[in-house]
DNA sequence: AACATTTTCGCAAAGCTTTGCGAAAATGTT
DNA sequence: AACATTTTCGCAAAGCTTTGCGAAAATGTT
């Protein structure tokens, strides 16, 4: 209609400094009235490089992953850039499945959280061989040869435990997760970690639970047998289990019990007190993970571990 | 390779019966050999479709969306389909911005709840215009010619009502969110209705709050004030700042008082007593969500609106 | 005015598929 | 054996951009 080749058409609109500001002004009009917009599929072609980054998360409905991609999702929006999201049910094939689609859709990058039964991390090896970084998050796999990020859980751990130490507990419950998981058992190390610095000053159950329903139990079988004076709770669910408990046999926190716990923060301000945790932060570890994957991109970096801090909130649990 | 054309390797890739067995052998042979991926971008702007749904939302960590958002998933990867996910923030600015962006990357369809503020729904009807159709959920607008997939928030008032009338409750208080909502008023009418219904022979209150804490001082006021002998809690956020209220004062459920809940279940089963709710399954609307899209992508439908049935779970609060 | 330099634009290829249409090869029919 | 039909495949265009390179036009320089 301007009688202009598409080649100036197309440099005139990304404002390249071979065009002249009269065309320039010419063809945005022009594109203005008409409603053009470029073809996604067709700069994607050609440049080969799209602005979508894949997530692949076990289950999106998890305490923790939809704080993680709400914060990412605004960071990423930044760069001009969306978020696909795929759910790997914990289940390690539908997984593979999730990371062909991303390869196949030559997304930008990957951020994946592995589920509990992932043991074969070499596909996730061979995409990064092929200019596709990918940033582990949250469940990370052992193998170090990788980029993760993840939260502080010997921190976090160490904070709640100092807590209650602080507050002269001498009896601890410690309640922590599915036993297979790598989560339940760092958090568990690091809680060892803490009680042996103690000494014989303090006695502690422990005990496991894969489900909120399963922590209730332990937690009232705990109540009977050893009479704690503080509970540590590896998790929301573990917490929520517990809390269940509490309300049941109308116990007076904190008076009659500690609890402290590990959280993002939403469910213990749910109850009345609320519950003292160390915060792990979903919202924090997504804009790590996002700078992470920018610096991954820019290309010169090196393989690496990091971790985001964590702080006691208080909640008067405790 | 194989000495022939790309197009008899496109269609033995394919399983076009214009191929022979034993090319279509040779083909798929070496493709598995040398990992032959399709190149997505070419695919679709060749057949200008992408298998991707754009998911449009206030904000993900709302308590109704991720289980939504993760049905949705489930249900459209069986398709081949992949999800963008995109926040508004509760911006109408940039939900328009969001929209654009489904239109620029050519999404095969739209799922959007829109944000409270949104009042313009002219651009959203412009890209219907364009074949992307859009199936409006949960906060959709009042404007009638458009796919809407919503709770059946009627129903559901109704059934947490008439819960607290057969055991005989006299004085409700009735907690409702933002004034401003539509979701409210529409709650608020039913609950009005409800009242209508029974005449004189029960009293209610009515209250507005906007957060779990402003839920949590018009409860106390209320208290004071009306005495009720029930509690109706149109949300997760209302119930959430009442039941803080309720461990605080060690308020007896339910014999001091009844409680009664719109929710997805979620938040009603972490109190004990567990509490009871009409359920408005973000769950079972994504399913629906999904089959809409599909018919309407079909083409031959009419624009319809869709509510999801509620029932009432027990949960010893009432 | 003759030449050099800068400004401004267009040609054409490339990126990777899909697909209509025609043609060669293979097979069937009398 | 001569023809008709079926099977199998390839050519080439199209989808919409980007971009290197060359060329024309405009401007500057002596």
């Amino acid at each position: 209609m301007l009688n202009m080749s598409i080649s100036t058409v197309s440099r005139a609109l990304k404002d390249h400094p071979d065009i002249s500001k009269e065309t320039k002004e010419k063809v945005r009009e022009l594109a203005e009235i008409l409603e053009y917009e470029p073809n996604t599929y067709a700069i994607n072609l050609r440049t080969n490089n799209s602005k979508e980054f894949g997530v692949i998360v076990p289950a999106i409905s998890n305490y923790f992953y939809h704080s993680f991609i709400s914060s990412l999702e605004e960071e990423v929006r930044r760069y001009g850039y969306s978020l696909i999201i795929l759910q790997s049910v914990d289940d390690p094939e539908i997984e593979l499945e999730n990371l062909k689609r991303c390869k196949q859709s030559r997304v930008a990058g990957i951020f994946v959280s592995i589920t509990s039964k992932t043991e074969d991390i070499k596909p996730f090896l061979k995409v990064e061989d092929q200019d596709i970084p990918i940033i582990f998050f949250d469940k990370v796999p052992a193998f170090e040869a990788c980029n993760k990020v993840c939260v502080a859980d010997s921190l976090a751990t160490q904070l709640a435990v100092e807590a209650l130490i602080t507050k002269k507990k001498k009896k601890i419950l410690a309640l922590f997760g599915d036993i297979n998981l790598s989560i339940s058992n760092k958090r568990l190390a690091a809680f060892e970690k803490e009680m042996a610095k103690m000494g014989s000053t303090i006695s502690y159950t422990i005990d496991f639970a894969n489900s909120a329903k399963a922590a209730s139990l332990a937690f009232t079988k705990a109540l009977e047998e050893s009479k704690p004076d503080a509970v540590f709770c590896m998790s929301d669910e573990i917490l929520t289990g517990v809390m269940k408990v509490i309300q049941k046999l109308a116990i007076k926190i904190p008076n009659d019990l500690s609890i402290v716990a590990i959280s993002d923060g939403f469910i213990p301000q749910l109850y009345f007190p609320e519950i003292a945790y160390a915060e792990t932060s979903g919202f924090k570890l997504g804009k790590l993970a996002f700078s992470r994957m920018m610096t991954c991109m820019a290309g010169n970096s090196f393989v690496q571990e990091l971790t985001i801090d964590s702080v006691l909130i208080n909640g008067g649990s405790i």
